[in-house]
DNA sequence: CTTGACTCTGGACCACGCTCCAGGGTTTAG
DNA sequence: CTAAACCCTGGAGCGTGGTCCAGAGTCAAG
């Protein structure tokens, strides 16, 4: 269906216009097709690829991970070369990635319970358990 | 009762003499007094806030972050209360991320289910996950 | 006194992920 | 036809969190 122009593509997937032409220099979108005006033409499946983009990177994923997981997608069309290695060692990284926000949700989790919420920050356990003493 | 070079300081707070230097221009560590010759001193106390800043920063605070920490221990009476509400705001914001990532990672858990090192798929279950529909 | 390790300053530079700009050309509504 | 709104390119600039460098001075051991 669509046969958008830059902006719209960038209003349906929800990023700026220099967003979509920075992904495009960094290879996390083909380069389109272009009208006899030089202006780039856009399908559904770039504003599919761009909201996952987004959303993706709303999970932390860096730019350049992102770009190996569309390389995944892609293997995935043209027959599944090596694909479930690189699958599961992207899924190693985000069980990784959960594991340490775990940890750090647990200890901000103890820290908020033992906070008594008024009183004299001498007391505070936060302050106490980011400054807390060390091995050597 | 340290008087320590900045060398030392670093190498206690196990952080490098740059970042040392950079955390004072961003005024996350107070100007220290210096030598005659120019050298900054330190003491204990810069040690301790060298590693607060360092566990913080291992939480997920950013530096600006824990500049206001830092600036709230000043104010006792009222610090408590800001140090509890941004930590619980940290919170927040790490079980959003780990429900996102979770979420994910069901995506790709199934597309190593489907795809189990042969054959061809013709829907890619991690642009399902992610790459959904949105409102408009 | 010499040597080597350390420190000083200021500024350049890095990766990341944009964001904005100038100075053009294009498209479209009225 | 005109004007507004859009698009093009290339490159500069920004915020974050550092890292590295030159060229100079300082300190401690032998």
């Amino acid at each position: 269906m669509g046969a958008f122009t830059i902006g719209e593509v960038a209003r349906r997937a929800a990023i700026s216009i220099d967003t979509v032409r920075y992904y495009e220099r960094r290879h996390l979108l083909p380069a389109p097709a272009r009208r006899a005006s030089g202006y780039r033409q856009y399908g559904d499946e770039d504003v599919q690829r761009l909201r996952f983009i987004r959303r993706a990177k709303a999970l932390g994923f860096a730019l350049e991970d992102i770009r190996s997981l569309l390389d995944l997608s892609i293997d995935h069309e043209r027959g599944v070369h090596g694909l479930r290695a690189r699958t599961e060692a992207k899924l190693a990284d985000i069980d990784a990635r959960i594991a340490q926000l775990q940890k750090m949700r647990r200890g901000l989790r103890q820290l908020v319970a033992d906070c008594p919420g008024s009183g004299a920050l001498d007391h505070c356990p936060i302050l106490a358990a980011l400054g807390g003493k060390e091995p050597a």
